[in-house]
DNA sequence: ATAGATTCAGAGAAAAACATCTGATATAAA
DNA sequence: TTTATATCAGATGTTTTTCTCTGAATCTAT
């Protein structure tokens, strides 16, 4: 289907970007984030949960509990993410799935794949949700329906 | 998972790679194709039936039968066995899956990923099967194997 | 204390992707 | 003409991903 990240990274994506607009120590419920985001409710229960897991999100029960950023924003970077949820395996398999395709005997794209491989990593590894959320406060993440 | 093509789509490439290795004219079975490249055999049938409906490969039925290319090796782009198992999804939405990212509202890494996207896209578009063969060619595709 | 709102945890359902099976049809060679 | 070997076509099965449900446990405010 043409993808680079799974839909559980995309929406993880969403909603952490969504808590770095809110000010410091704000609590927020899933149930905010799944209407602002139109994700599945549930569904994003799950991934909330397993990002409290893995250190980059906070969460509190009760009532005006609910869910904040685990870190400063800008120590939180995409790629922290990306590895949460999905996993590393974009940089190291053939793109095009040759089980073959290595330095030894790389394929046709072997060599410009691999520029382009370092150059999205770079990508995440050097923006963090602060900017994220910087570059989509335009409409003030009101327009951020599908 | 972190991937670009399918299953499917990676299939495609090497079997029609494999192909373009072939002596012109030459059919080959299935059965040699999922056995050479370790591909599930009745999958791959599925497969290769919907590249002749799409007319990068040609078929014949009954014994010495099998498929070959149905355009010269030079002439099939990895581009065009994408676009025609996968779509062309990967260069119309946001990378990291924000619906309202566009070049009116762009998310932090908006324009970095249009420049990749491109890049991937040219690399897709300009590299034929034949170079993909060659390039290939080596262990003469004995050692592809998973 | 109690009530209400929330996350947490694990099971379960639905959809999509991946893979298999079976019977039909075509074709080449004996 | 018969037989063996292919693809073709459509149904079916399996696995993974996506999404839902339910019943706790926890916390806040009244």
């Amino acid at each position: 289907m043409s993808i680079i990240f799974s839909r559980q990274c995309e929406y993880a994506l969403q909603a952490v970007t969504y808590l770095a607009l809110k000010p410091a120590g704000e609590m927020t419920s899933i149930k905010d984030l799944a209407k602002k985001l139109d994700i599945p409710y549930h569904f994003l229960g799950k991934i909330l949960q397993d990002l409290v897991y893995k250190g980059l999100l906070t969460s509190q029960k009760g009532p005006t509990g609910g869910f904040a950023l685990g870190l400063p924003a800008t120590e939180i970077t995409l790629f922290h993410i990306v590895e949460a949820i999905d996993g590393v395996g974009f940089n190291t398999n053939c793109v095009l799935g040759f089980p073959e395709c290595s330095g030894k005997n790389p394929c046709a794209v072997h060599d410009s794949w691999g520029e382009y491989r370092e150059g999205i990593y770079q990508m995440l590894v050097k923006r963090n949700i602060a900017e994220m959320a910087k570059a989509m406060k335009k409409p003030e993440y009101t327009a951020m329906r599908r």
